[in-house]
RNA sequence: GGCCGAGUGGCGGAAUAGGCAGACGCACGGGACUUAAAAUCCCGUGAUGGGUAACCAUCGUGCGGGUUCGAUCCCCGCCUCGGCCACCA
């Protein structure tokens, strides 16, 4: 169990829905400790086939790094150089006591550049540090940062701020004291919620340092290069050469690095550590609907928890919902199924009681493992039975978009190498190959901004306030936007203008979809105005996979037209039955025909491979512009056809596929056989340059070597006026491919 | 602020071991069919200039340089837009 802040979507201290005040609690919740497979979340991604992108931002997200713990000396003063003594016999224990304050530093070479300290506001030790004159200080400090959100703490609310501790700690390596601050730019939940403040070598300590006005020593100094004066001012956070420390001047950074991490073990005071950005994972919700845990609390005679846990036992499994009339939140942090009645809410076991866990768990709970469950659906005795998983699994190709880089991909990575480690599964990692789909945007929209007191601005003379308002870049004053009609637009140079004005300037793009924004589209109306085919082909052709495209319904219905020149093209329009074209005959087709037909199965089958869907379609319908124009359309060509076009439109072969004369399901049919002696070219057409442009094209046998190409381009009328008079210094073929004059 | 990605016709996009820029579709224009419209079919469609015409010339893949016989593609320097993250010591 974990003590976390409730965190809800909050702007300026108000809930987003309803304007409701916003305040935070700790409660006790369930945490799944996912830092403890931080490490192998990070090297197992070297073995996936997933976008260098993402495995970047897992990678970032993860946030491993090296460095240093280092205990700096708090306790009685005078009695340093005894610590020290102890801690070279004892060595350096595994949690701090209350004499020391330990910090982590990526950079423990600049140790002797440590010219204050800071811990978080949340720190265990703020009160016994803040003494003196301090103490109130610290104590409004402390409140004030309590009070802020998480977005006041970042590096967004510009100005650092802190307050001084009135102690003082020893720096380890030089016996310095040096003075304990509180600043809430240090993080409590990283590392070890307090630092040693290197201001001349951190951005953040230096902007800090200077605010307050503290002592500011340079201990690395940058390596002799020409953009040197342009770091003079601020934090140098490279690396260099150490000076100002002691014995070890003159080390560069990464030997320093080595050298302190051996000398801080061997004198007890520090040691070499690893931290991760990744937090644990908070997995409790207050909401009626998710998986209640199946934990129960055991409670005294009296009626209260006695602290004692036990998990429902695997027969009881799973737990499901109570029913309740009002499942809303009861307006206190506890969950919703605090209201559930007592049958459910009270249990007994062995002769004792105890009270159900009440948080639920939040929709992960299912996301983590579903394609685990959809191999072995319906299998009561367990998750999965493991003859199928060792078949099924991995997952081959998962599609999906890169916004659950960081959320979904790591969660199931993670639950997936639980599951491993217990032997439930048989590999390591669920999901070989990763393709992001790009996001689809709303149409594309016009938009021209309207001054308060009419008239139109240039988009150029509006800016967005922080409400994300236009108004009037100069005045500030109040900007309406408005939506343009394509009609009233034109383009000039390389923006959109309006037509009745062309000094307005329009902005022209896409956005994304959104209920605010109102240019969501329903897929389930696409369906029922085009088909549930048009839309699967549509979503297909618009461009690449991994693209973000705009939306446009005049799309959907060119798609659609495809279609119907499909259906045309083997189906009669002419008959009230429904009978085929009669141009579809059972005759043997003609070599171009088959040429065609083999072209376009090469060409499919290579694209659905690369995952090109938009130009296997495009040669899809090229085929289908040839053979409308056909009188006679072989029928076994037809039939080859329809296979390439169904896993594109499936319901939609599977009825072409029938009125062909089949009465099963072209599911289990074999994929088309590409018959490679069709693709091959008898004559090529080869460009003629001449320096490079294009002069005229010369037909030439498909394997005519650089002496026939380039006989038959002198032989080109064109080009041989081109080449009189002049000297060619260089001739360049590429057979099969052009050919260049090189004149002067 | 950091990281990642993208800029090609009116629009979505094709084409890269460096070799015919604009496949395919949308939109638009013209024509056929029709009493008419819709639907369908055919033709055209990057820009500018020239020619009665078939056609010809020049320019053209965000901007400025470079490498090369040849650059949408490679290199250097910018600009713009989008996405994600955001004080992680």
């Amino acid at each position: 169990l974990g003590t976390v802040l409730a965190n809800e979507e909050v702007q300026g201290g108000v809930s987003e829905r309803g304007g409701h005040p916003v305040v935070r609690i700790p409660l006790k919740q369930w945490m799944l400790r996912i830092t403890a497979y931080a490490d192998r979340l990070e090297s197992d991604l070297a073995e996936l086939d997933w976008p260098a992108s993402i495995k970047k931002l897992q990678s970032d997200w993860i946030g491993r790094s090296t460095g240093a713990e280092v205990d700096f000396y708090i306790g009685e003063a005078g009695k340093f150089e005894t610590w020290k003594v102890a801690r070279q016999k004892s060595g350096f224990p595994r949690k701090a006591g209350d004499d020391v304050l330990r910090v982590y530093t990526t950079r423990p070479d600049t140790l002797f550049g440590a010219t204050y300290m800071v811990i978080s506001p949340e720190h265990p030790l703020v009160s016994r540090l803040a003494v003196g004159a301090q103490k109130q200080a610290v104590t409004d400090y402390c409140t004030e940062a309590a009070k802020k959100s998480d977005l006041d703490r970042t590096e967004l609310a510009k100005k650092k701020s802190g307050v001084f501790t009135g102690s003082y700690a020893v720096n380890p390596v030089n016996g310095e004291q040096i003075p304990i601050w509180i600043a809430d730019y240090v993080l409590i939940s990283y590392g070890t919620g307090a630092i040693m403040a290197v201001a001349a070598h951190d951005e953040r300590d230096y902007e800090f340092a200077v605010q307050y006005n503290l002592p500011i020593r340079q201990v690395v100094a940058a390596k002799k290069s020409k953009d040197d004066t342009a770091s003079a001012e601020g934090a140098f956070s490279g690396e260099g050469i150490a000076v100002n420390s002691g014995s070890y001047d003159g080390l560069p950074t990464a030997e320093f690095k080595t050298r302190i991490a051996a000398d801080l073990t061997s004198s007890g005071v520090g040691r070499a550590a690893v931290n991760y950005k990744l937090r644990d994972w908070l997995f409790s919700r207050q909401r009626f609907w998710g998986e209640p845990f199946p934990i129960l609390h055991e409670l005294d005679r009296a009626g209260n928890p006695t602290g004692a846990i036990v998990a429902v036992s695997p027969s009881e499994l799973p737990v499901p919902l109570p029913e309740l009339e009002d499942f809303k939140p009861i307006g206190r942090p506890e969950p919703p199924l605090e209201k559930a009645p007592h049958e459910w809410l009270y249990v007994e076991r062995n002769g004792k009681r105890y009270k159900r866990e009440t948080n639920t768990m939040p929709q992960w709970a299912g996301s983590c493992w579903y394609f685990l469950r959809y191999i072995d659906p319906t299998n009561k005795e367990r998750l999965i039975d493991p003859e199928l998983e060792k078949a099924w699994m991995p997952v081959d190709l998962y599609i999906g978009g890169a916004e659950h880089a960081v959320l979904h991909l790591l969660y199931s990575r993670f639950w997936h190498k639980v599951l491993f480690d217990r032997g439930h599964v048989s590999l390591p990692e669920p999901f070989m190959k990763l393709v992001n789909q790009g996001m689809i945007l709303g149409e594309m929209e016009f938009t021209g901004y309207r001054k308060e007191e009419g008239g139109f601005l240039s988009s150029a003379e509006v800016r967005m306030d922080e409400a994300g308002q236009p108004v009037n870049k100069v005045t500030g004053a109040k900007v309406t936007a408005v939506k343009i009609p394509v009609e009233q637009v034109e383009k000039q140079g390389d923006q959109f203008v309006l037509s009745s004005n062309s000094k307005i300037r329009v902005d022209s793009r896409a956005y994304k979809m959104s209920k605010s924004r109102g240019n969501v589209v329903n897929p389930d109306e696409v369906v029922r105005e085009y088909g549930a085919d048009s839309l699967r082909l549509y979503e297909m052709f618009m461009g690449p996979l991994e693209a973000t495209k705009p939306w446009s319904t005049t799309g959907v219905n060119g798609v659609r037209g495809f279609l119907d020149r499909v259906w045309r093209m083997i189906v009669s329009d002419r008959s009230e039955q429904l009978e085929l074209n009669p141009a579809v005959q059972k005759e043997h087709a003609t070599t171009d025909q088959l040429r065609m037909l083999h072209k376009t199965i090469a060409s499919v089958t290579h694209d659905i491979e690369t995952l090109s869907f938009n130009t296997a379609i495009a040669k899809m319908m090229e085929f289908t512009n040839y053979f409308t124009k056909q009188d006679v359309r072989p029928y076994e060509v037809m039939e080859q056809f329809v296979l390439l076009v169904s896993p594109f439109a499936p319901h939609f072969a599977e009825e072409l596929w029938q009125l062909l004369g089949h009465f099963g399901s072209l599911a289990s049919e074999p994929w088309p056989k590409l018959d490679e002696q069709y693709l091959k070219q008898d004559t090529v057409e080869i460009p003629v340059q001449v320096n490079g442009k294009l002069r005229g094209k010369v037909s030439v046998p498909a394997e005519a070597d650089a002496k026939a190409i380039e006989t038959a381009a002198r032989a080109d009328d064109r080009v041989a006026e081109l080449l009189t008079d002049k000297t060619i210094v260089k001739v360049i073929v590429v057979p099969g491919k052009l050919i260049n004059f090189v004149i002067r």
